[in-house]
DNA sequence: CCGGAACATCTGATAGATCA
DNA sequence: TGATCTATCAGATGTTCCGG
């Protein structure tokens, strides 16, 4: 949603708080508009100019370097004055989400689909509680209590021959565990922090490294848990629980659990081309497709293929969309079904989601069947949008260049800033202690000129006796 | 379908249960 | 009774499951 300002158009989503240009002419009334909006409805449908474009893409650009520093209040807000200037609420799908979940529930939130990590299933499913974790045995109302064992559970797993797989760590873990050793003096939740802070801040490229790792992990753990369930031990003690069931409840319970499904995940359904990365459920992907990241990744790899289709488009159909609403929500069922055409026909979410799928609901008066359209042959070129979008690209590489610098910089200067003022406090400090030192000795001199006074009265006092006798 | 709860990972200290 | 074992706690992130 968003709001025309004096000068700019505030859009609030996808990405938070972002300015357009206002055109002229344009009725000042109210305008729901996301930036997805904006660059799937086409530049042409919104009446925009190529430098709008570069504009929002711009300020798309700052807006995401913005977050990347921590002190984004140095770095200007997008927010307008009076706006979540305490704690406004994250957007759905940003990390800041979960934070603020957390925050305010106390409890945890879902995984942020933005940051997702290449989690296949079968990561905590082994029916441990059943097997032998005696931690659900714990009565619930239970009040947590640091340390102890409560009364009521039980020590001994009942599967103590064979334990099912340990659980494989995720490149979040993996990363902790390794960065952990370099704070060994700092107590752990601190340490945590510190490290889940840094984690956010990791750029995917650097992820990569742990997220490669922990799909190592997982292979091995579906491995593992693949044998687990085909053991000896497993199957009787299967026998066992389903006997109990039966005596219990009158009815045979169904063994299947989780695990079961570890030969059926390597579907292509659950896999992400754009962000190449693999999810355990297709509700995980979803959000994931939802998610800024993918988006992102969606608009700086393609956006140049985009460009040429979108300037095709508008070169074969110039008068589409003008007028129109440029309100078009970008559904999720939209999202779905670009996604899952991207999948038949070899095109990718961001391909489709940016500019074919999302203009045909468009179709031009006459021209039926709006997706026979990017078939159609010997487009115009269109030279000046695929410019305008090198441009774009450059303006986007220039901008975070320059931010990276000034953070560096505004860095620099802090450590500096913190280095001058811990001289001045010794300087301060040094001061107070000369003065007081000074103070001392002014009393000192004062003192011995009162000594030495008297010590003269007396031989004063005899030459004058002295003399009168 | 969505949101929330539960639980997984990591380490190390600690308290309480259990066993010889 | 002492030794050993194990749950719990901290915080962050991520996944899975379940109920509305």
């Amino acid at each position: 949603m968003g709001f025309l300002s004096n000068q700019h158009w505030v859009c609030t989503q996808p990405f938070g708080w972002l300015e357009l240009p206002t055109p002229s002419g344009r009725n000042p009334m109210l305008v729901c508009l996301s930036l997805k909006d904006a660059l799937t409805s086409g530049v042409g449908g919104l009446n925009l100019s190529v430098e709008d474009l570069q504009n929002v893409a711009a300020q798309l650009l700052t807006q995401q370097s913005t977050e990347k520093i921590p002190s984004s209040e140095e770095t200007g807000s997008h927010v307008p004055s009076g706006q979540a200037a305490d704690t406004p609420v994250p957007r759905k799908g940003t990390e800041d989400l979960g934070k603020y979940c957390r925050k305010k529930s106390g409890n945890r939130p879902r995984s942020a689909p933005g940051d997702s990590q290449t989690e296949v299933p079968g990561g905590t499913v082994v029916p441990f509680q059943e097997l032998g974790s005696t931690k659900n045995s714990a009565p619930s109302n239970q009040s947590k209590r640091r340390g102890g064992w409560p009364k009521g559970r039980k020590r001994k797993p009942e599967l103590v021959d064979m334990r099912p797989p340990k659980a494989p760590a995720t490149g979040y873990v993996l990363y902790l565990n390794e960065k952990r050793k370099n704070y060994k003096d700092l107590p752990f939740p601190e340490v945590t922090k510190l490290l889940g802070n840094e984690w956010s801040k990791l750029s995917l490229e650097d992820k990569r490294v742990y997220l490669v790792q922990a799909e190592v992990e997982k292979k091995r753990y579906r491995e593992e848990l693949k044998a687990y369930r085909q053991s000896d031990v497993y199957q009787s003690y299967l026998d066992r629980k389903r006997n109990k069931h039966l005596q219990e409840n009158g009815t045979e319970e169904s063994d299947m659990d989780a695990t079961d499904e570890i030969e059926d995940e390597d579907n292509e359904e659950l896999y992400c081309r754009i962000c190449d990365q693999w999810f355990s459920s297709l509700h995980n992907k979803k959000e994931h497709l939802y998610g800024r990241q993918h988006l992102l990744v969606n608009i700086t790899t393609n956006i140049t293929r985009t460009g040429s289709l979108r300037c095709r488009h508008l070169a074969m159909y110039p008068c589409q969309g003008r007028g129109q609403s440029i309100s078009g929500e970008f559904t999720k069922e939209r999202l779905a079904a670009a996604e899952q055409e991207g999948g038949s026909s070899g095109y990718s979410l961001s391909t489709t989601s940016l500019d074919e799928s999302s203009l045909d609901g468009f179709t031009p008066p006459g021209v039926p069947g709006g997706k026979t359209r990017r078939q159609e042959p010997g487009a115009c070129p269109a030279p000046d949008m695929t410019d305008s979008i090198c441009r774009l690209m450059t303006t986007y590489s220039e901008r975070e260049r320059e931010i990276r610098s000034l953070s560096s910089r505004l860095e620099q200067v802090r450590t500096k800033n913190a280095e001058l003022m811990s001289a001045l406090g010794e300087l301060l400090a040094r001061e107070g202690r000369l003065n007081a030192q000074l103070e001392t000795e002014t009393q000192l001199e004062v003192t011995l000129e009162q000594q030495l006074l008297s010590l003269w009265v007396l031989p004063t006092a005899c030459l004058s006796s002295a003399n009168t006798s």
